[in-house]
DNA sequence: GCAATACCCTACTTAGTTTGTAGGTTTTAT
DNA sequence: ATAAAACCTACAAACTAAGTAGGGTATTGC
């Protein structure tokens, strides 16, 4: 299940990217938009800065904006970020690799190439989805969900 | 992330695959063989036999033993009872379905669109792979691991 | 300049889940 | 009867997620 961490960081990043005309906004805009809390929120986008998502101006007229392109952005790329590994595996995952203890070859355990499987096939979708197919088009307005 | 009780499970799933000609198997024997806390593992063992797949018998020669085929054992159906969910949100879960509170339409969703299908490239794989699909064959042993 | 604004940072608290432990009860074979 | 083994309830410890607190620091508008 994705953490509520996640969940709000797509908000947020809807929430920008519907607003990219705008210029910066402000975090306490997008909290009490989209109902989280402003201190919550503010780590989230803090992460997501550093992970070269966003960009942020300081002082009056602040604020937060995207500097990707949102069909840049995929949703692996954010769920990483905020809910950790999407591999149901350590030793299969590709960006939180860990050896099994109990595993002499991976190439011929049977559980490791079944997890692949789940792996590749949730990639598949999540690498190639991305922030541009989650915001609501002007003229076919629509409530996000999640 | 598969949880230790998950992993647990399979091992002794498998454990009970491979044990099948000898009978009612002891906690103890599987819990020392796969290095599993014994009252750990005694509640993992209730929790599949109240799901109808395995069977025990209790007093002096009891144990537990498998009362369904292998290949009729999903790892779908392990996980779900272990695990939980597999959905990424309960709003696309097939067996733990919750209503999102922040959503008026499900049916132009686009987050649920997308983790609709995350759910079931997952569920192509794991509803499809059962315990037969892990037990190592006796010509071909090899170590399982996760 | 300077005060207001708003991001930035560290640490802490609370709540919930996972993992594991303890001890007793019931059932069965011998 | 007795020993063996599953069954059951409750609790404890460890970990993670979620949220809170308070100040620090950079920028901007006036």
């Amino acid at each position: 299940m994705l953490s509520k961490k996640t969940k709000y960081a797509f908000h947020a990043l809807t929430y920008l990217a519907e607003s990219q005309d705008k210029g910066a906004v402000l975090i306490q805009e997008i909290a009490s938009s989209k109902n989280i809390s402003h201190k919550f929120l503010e780590n989230i986008l803090l992460e997501l800065k550093k992970a070269g998502i966003l960009g942020s101006k300081k002082g009056k007229g602040g604020g937060y904006y995207l500097i990707k392109k949102p069909e840049e952005i995929t949703l692996a790329k954010v769920i990483r970020l905020l809910n950790g590994p999407i591999a149901w595996l350590p030793c299969v995952s590709l960006n939180y690799y860990e050896k099994c203890a109990d595993c002499a070859d991976e190439a011929t355990c049977n559980m490791h190439l079944i997890m692949c499987q789940v792996r590749d096939q949730t990639l598949a979708v999540v690498e190639n989805k991305t922030l541009s197919d989650l915001i609501t088009k002007a003229t076919d307005k629509q409530v996000l969900k999640y």
